[in-house]
DNA sequence: AGCCTTATTATGTCCATACATATTTTAAGG
DNA sequence: CCTTAAAATATGTATGGACATAATAAGGCT
């Protein structure tokens, strides 16, 4: 069992929640009669219901009390790690290769998508990332050189883009979109794999505050899984 | 600007951390030097930084004191709502039509993801999403009869087995794993699309405590995309 | 009834304090 | 020098009290 009072208290609500004692939208005592019942002080189970709340379990109103969401909304939380970590952690060898980098003058589809002016360059890159030297994923990546100047200094060649930012930019903002696409002749080419493919895709677009960092396609072998708990 | 002094504390410590006032992986100032600096209560700086920690900006340890996180891996959350709900949040109308449900003895792999037992049965049932009456989703999905009696009295013209299951069973846990395939020649026909197109699916299995409750998988119509931001 | 003002109420936040706990540093002893 | 025990330290948690805030309920007026 957990000892504190406030993860232990947050437990038996969270039980009691889903032994159906109340049911959806119903009004769960207030923070007065819980802390009575649990013989501690209001602020302790302030604190298991709000984090209650954070998760989605319950609904709080001034006044109106705490209520079972009505609404339960799931959440998927995926961790996005570092492409490397991602290979290593399944105990494969990590290898990766720049396939291309020149200064490009971006498409107006990945220009409009990044909010780039009209002249502005950036720096595209593409790299395949091995898992036991098999195919894990392709990577096409674009990168402001204006607000990452000292990306013309980075050490490619041991490290992939993808870590290399992550450590020089480390708390950027960003979204991300997955989607599935079919294997054009160059992504299969590149993955071992035939055109056609059912490929898991990943594109995530990196900011700094309002200026636009990094821009990235991702495409992963096929039959890529991404798995989380609820 | 925010009010609440520990939301403002937060902000202010992620941007001094954005900033590069600090490094990856160097010491910040502990709480009692913080609650002097910004003129508060040591609480109210232990909360702050207690929600930096749950966000993976930093990493505290007792005594060791509280350190930018040196590896920061980026959290995508996503809200795994009601297939109706997600229709309906972009302005289209839904509908939903069951096109199979019977008794069955699932296959083997389905019934080791399931743990079932040797003859345990489930209801099977095959439902097609639509949004604008274009096809949506298509759902296979599994349903433990002995966990969940009531099914056999659920309105399922009315209300999705996907709805219904969320309200019926709200808060059980479960694990959700995303990934693309090629449209077989069944799924092609149901989505409206040729066979082999690229489709986004999820597969989703639910428990309550450590009962099966149900597991489902689901193609989305070609071209589909998930979206989240960081 | 309908409308406005005022009380009531449950949650939100903050504080000062106290003690617990994990971890490192230091000191003592061999 | 190494091992072991004690002190120091930063975070973790709990308390009781206080006041703020939002939303509802109650009351009084036209």
């Amino acid at each position: 069992m957990t000892k504190n009072s406030h993860t232990a208290i947050r437990q038996s609500l969270e039980k009691r929640i889903q032994s159906g004692e109340w049911s959806l939208g119903d009004r769960i005592p207030d923070e007065i009669d819980l802390s009575q019942e649990y013989g501690c002080a209001r602020t302790t189970v302030n604190r298991a219901l709000q984090a209650l709340a954070n998760d989605g379990f319950v609904v709080r109103k001034r006044k109106g009390g705490t209520r079972v969401n009505p609404l339960p909304v799931r959440q998927a939380k995926f961790d996005i790690p570092i492409i490397r970590e991602q290979v290593e952690a399944t105990g494969s060898v990590y290898r990766h290769h720049v396939t291309e980098k020149a200064i490009a003058s971006p498409t107006p589809s990945i220009r409009t998508r990044l909010r780039l002016g009209h002249d502005d360059e950036t720096l595209y890159m593409e790299t395949m990332h091995f898992a036991d030297e098999q195919p894990f994923a392709f990577e096409m990546r674009w990168i402001n050189t204006i607000a990452v100047p000292s990306v013309f200094n980075a050490p490619f060649d041991r490290l992939s883009a993808n870590e290399w930012l992550v450590q020089t930019m480390p708390f950027s903002s960003g979204d991300v979109e997955f989607s599935a696409v079919n294997a054009d002749r160059r992504v299969a080419r590149a993955l071992g794999t035939k055109p056609g493919t059912a490929i898991f895709s990943i594109n995530r677009t990196t900011w700094l505050g309002d200026r636009f960092i990094t821009a990235m396609t991702l495409f992963h072998r096929a039959g890529f899984q991404l798995y989380t708990k609820l």
